[in-house]
DNA sequence: GACCCGTGGTG
DNA sequence: TCACCAAGGGT
């Protein structure tokens, strides 16, 4: 009954995706890892473009590392770019495309989840995805025996989604239940409303319990150096565990009496996974770095950081 | 299992 | 404004 119901509800009310549809396991593949952690509104567009830009996995085995930490730029972790980049450059060597999630699992950057994911919408095996709308859906919807038996474990997670799991259709069952953890069976108040399973849920949306995670404040300062249209900017190191590789302007140094005294050209604020940031930009005169001209600059691998200010920079003047 | 990795939409 | 947190993976 429950597959039924969630199925005929995914089927009338799912949204349209660009990647919905797609038959193309390397599509399937570059969807879900975008994906991860990160929003569908912000993962739509730049779906679409790096899709036009890396049309197969040839395509994206061939191309510069820093090409595609460009096309990148401000999706964040951008340790998976350069595993997807790795994944395409496995599957060619290979030859072919891994058809089974222990396969996939092989792939750099391609973990339990998005190995189910691939291998169920992409090659249609009955494995179960077990993500954070799953285990929402699972936690509501078994409320009442996670009572007692405390929290449900990772384990059991993964568990309970292969016993629900619809194996005549387990792409679209996957996509149905995370569908639903997405748009009705929401963290803050769900739309139990117009839930197709609400007679089969235990819990009927009770909340819960909200937990809240300690966040850090800094202070950075950048210097903004613009010489002939170009401005200057610095790399990050390679071996750095934040952004390795990436570009951004480079930073005033803190003991300046001049900059700190001096008018701010912009102020924002910023978070970088669990730090948030008060952004300072001077206008500086350095010179060790790379100029790049404004022209061209979005073709770099910038931080999000860096884009933000740089686009603010073009609205501003 | 805990911790780290980015960003921007949202209420 | 600001805290929350999203189709996870690697270590």
């Amino acid at each position: 009954m429950f597959r039924q119901l969630l199925l005929a509800w995914y089927e009338k009310s799912q949204r349209k995706l660009p990647w919905r549809g797609a038959t193309d396991p390397y599509h399937i593949l570059v969807s879900e890892i975008m994906l991860q952690q990160t929003r569908v509104a912000v993962v739509e567009e730049r779906y679409r473009q790096f899709i036009a830009q890396f049309p197969s996995a040839e395509k994206l085995a061939r191309a510069k590392e820093s090409t595609v930490l460009a096309a990148w730029s401000g999706l964040g972790y951008y340790r998976r770019a350069r595993a997807l980049h790795g994944a395409a450059k496995e599957v060619v060597r290979r030859g072919f495309f891994p058809r089974t999630a222990p396969e996939l699992m092989e792939l750099p950057g391609v973990g339990r989840y998005t190995a189910a994911a691939v291998a169920s919408i992409a090659f249609g095996e009955p494995v179960a995805v077990v993500d954070g709308n799953v285990k929402r859906v699972i936690d509501r919807l078994i409320s009442h025996k996670a009572a007692d038996a405390g929290p449900v474990e990772e384990k059991q997670y993964w568990e309970i989604a292969g016993q629900l799991l619809d194996r005549q259709s387990p792409g679209d069952f996957n996509q149905a239940m995370m569908e639903l953890g997405a748009v009705v069976c929401v963290p803050g108040n769900p739309l139990c409303a117009v839930c197709p399973v609400l007679e089969l849920c235990a819990s009927r949306g009770a909340l819960p319990q909200p937990e809240k995670a300690a966040r850090k404040k800094a202070i950075v300062q950048y210097s903004l150096c613009l010489k002939n249209g170009s401005v200057l900017l610095q790399q990050r190191p390679q071996n750095s565990s934040l952004m390795p590789g990436m570009w951004e302007l480079p930073a005033c140094s803190e003991n300046n009496q001049k900059r700190q005294t001096s008018q701010p050209l912009m102020k924002l604020m910023h978070s970088i996974t669990t730090t948030d940031y008060s952004v300072l930009v001077f206008a500086g005169n350095l010179r060790k770095g790379h100029w790049v001209p404004l022209k061209n600059v979005e073709r770099s691998a910038l931080t999000g950081l860096t884009r933000k200010i740089l686009r603010k920079l073009k609205e501003g003047a």
